[in-house]
DNA sequence: ATTAATTTTGCAACCGGTTGCAAAATTTTC
DNA sequence: GAAAATTTTGCAACCGGTTGCAAAATTAAT
């Protein structure tokens, strides 16, 4: 490099003033005259200074990053859910530190690393991984949230998310309601606490209303092919009318299995997804589904995590947003 | 906080040696004692000790950040491309701080942002942006290579991507080999120099073979509801037997609008798409697209940026993959 | 065993900011 | 206009590392 980067000292000294000041006119909050400040504003603007963040953070012991942790880059809610995430932050002048888990689920890895930048906090984006995992960036002393996680009762540390074991019997009642009594379930993968947990709703309000069961299915992933692939075995013995399927994606490639086995939906067989995510709508599924309230999620936890720069001794706290039934066109008409 | 982070001072005391030997045991090809390195690991493992990158950046100048703006997360590919980019960084420990451009394509503002992040290089990974864009990095000297981005033969910058206009072409190609003489263009958006230059491969070519374009619409942007729409009015005055679309993600759009009105593919009307997104390979769409080759792109443009962090000098450079066609279920088959 | 060559080590300055504190300057009060 | 109260300013130490340089320790050569 050439010339290197103007520094606050050159700053100070064409504006002839002491480095503190200039320090001051670009720190929110400091005491400095309206002359000063007008001497300073204008040597830096002459210069081309901005201050680097680098510094500044080594000396506020602030970063102003926030660590992303996200393990599932197949599923395109997370399209939504990253640009969500990039605007909310964004907004509040913080920066996301991207981490991509792929599939080592170990977090001492990912608590070291985050460390290691000195995130001022971390967001933990994720239906699929144990609780434990947001856990351990606690105990390292790191303001964590963990979104879209399991719902406790009585949490370590700050949920934001869903009540996936009432979307659950949500899902069942719906399929009752549209006049379905013999169903299969198709979840997500078996470990995600929120397949378990959508999973356990639909069990139990299915035995309450008498809506039998009569496959169940876990896909190996939040993910198209999975989703395929399992109702593919599904279909090897088909006792019934409509599927519950753990999330959009997997709903979508089960559609398509159906399809290719020359069945029609909803005539043939009904879908019912979760999510709701945009694709959703799209004409070739127009999926009937739960819709999860992303948006707000994501803005609460942002909330939530920036609350927790300011008060580091908050106490864990659990928020929960309702979903809602979104019905397009693949559960056959509600009987009047 | 109650126990701040444990620093490098503290390490050298309890491994009673200087600071610089615990800086250096921690630094890559620095000369250190097989002893003392050993006291400094142990007493390191002991307090919990990893070095700050933040404090490490200041004194070297060196951050092992990069800049990563996109300003598409509309498009489930950005997810693919997210994925990849975060894993060819991470093999080589360096971290992506992403930028979400959303609508002001101002350069400046990034410039400034990334600048303040001492950010060690950036990747402008957008086939929509001017050149103009990525060019304003390196005014400002920061390494940049813009990926996707328009092919130029006397770069300022270096330029990982496509041929777009020699794609345009093979579209041509490809319909006309399938058998269709009138067809139709329904490109990206007008501003992107993408969209533009497959534009213009495609209608050379399609002259060139007498393959006549009976409409031309422009999608608003790449984007499934752009290509619902765009089709939309496409199919008002229908005197073609198939439809170039200008990206995948377009084409799904413009084949729903199609089905629902009423037409079957690819009997009444051949679709043919680009990119080769993991969706095209859906069931339901099971697109004929043009691969693009985002992995090699990717993989070739995290290079080019660690490269310049080495040879800061180093010549702008173009590199162009080749694309190639992927047969599916979309155009009807070929005469044999 | 000396001396020369090489490696390891610690000192101290530096990276580019922030901030507590006391002095200087300004404003308010009487 | 002088004294008191308030605001602004600069000094200097600090954040947590790196690194050039010379001294100390080790190894090699004679």
């Amino acid at each position: 490099m050439y010339h290197m980067a103007v520094t606050l000292r050159e700053v100070a000294e064409r504006a002839g003033v002491s480095r503190s000041a200039v320090s001051r006119t670009f720190t929110q909050g400091a005491s400095v005259s309206a002359k000063t400040r007008k001497k300073v504003e204008k040597a830096a603007r002459d210069l081309g200074y901005s201050p680097s963040l680098i510094a500044r953070s080594l000396a506020t012991n602030r970063t102003k990053l926030i660590g992303l942790i996200a393990n599932n880059f197949q599923n395109p809610v997370f399209l939504e859910v990253f640009d969500l995430y990039t605007r909310a932050l964004q907004e509040r002048s913080l920066r996301p530190l991207l981490v991509n888990l792929t599939d080592q689920t170990d977090p001492s890895a990912s608590v070291q690393l985050l460390k290691q930048y000195s995130v001022d906090g971390v967001i933990v984006a994720s239906s699929t991984l144990p609780p434990l995992f947001a856990h351990a960036f606690k105990e390292a002393q790191v303001p964590v949230v963990h979104a879209f996680g399991r719902f406790a009762s009585t949490p370590d540390i700050h949920i934001v998310g869903i009540d996936n074991e009432h979307c659950g019997a949500m899902a069942a009642e719906t399929l009752f309601k549209h006049g379905y009594r013999h169903v299969a379930f198709l979840g997500g993968p078996q470990s995600a606490t929120s397949a378990q947990d959508r999973a356990a709703g639909f069990f139990r309000r299915a035995k309450e209303i008498d809506l039998s069961i009569a496959e169940i299915q876990y896909a190996d992933a939040y993910a198209y092919d999975s989703g395929q692939r399992a109702m593919g075995t599904l279909l090897q013995n088909r006792k019934f009318e409509a599927v519950f399927c753990g999330d959009d994606l997997i709903c979508m490639g089960a559609m398509d299995a159906a399809r290719d086995a020359g069945l029609s939906i909803p005539q043939d067989i009904g879908f019912i997804g979760f999510n709701d995510m945009n694709m959703a709508a799209w004409q070739a599924y127009n999926l009937t589904t739960i819709r999860q309230p992303t948006n707000e999620i994501i803005l609460s936890s942002v909330e939530l995590v920036v609350s927790m720069l300011e008060t580091p001794g908050r106490a864990p706290e659990v928020r929960l947003f309702p979903c809602s039934i979104v019905e397009r066109s693949t559960l056959r008409p509600l009987k009047k």
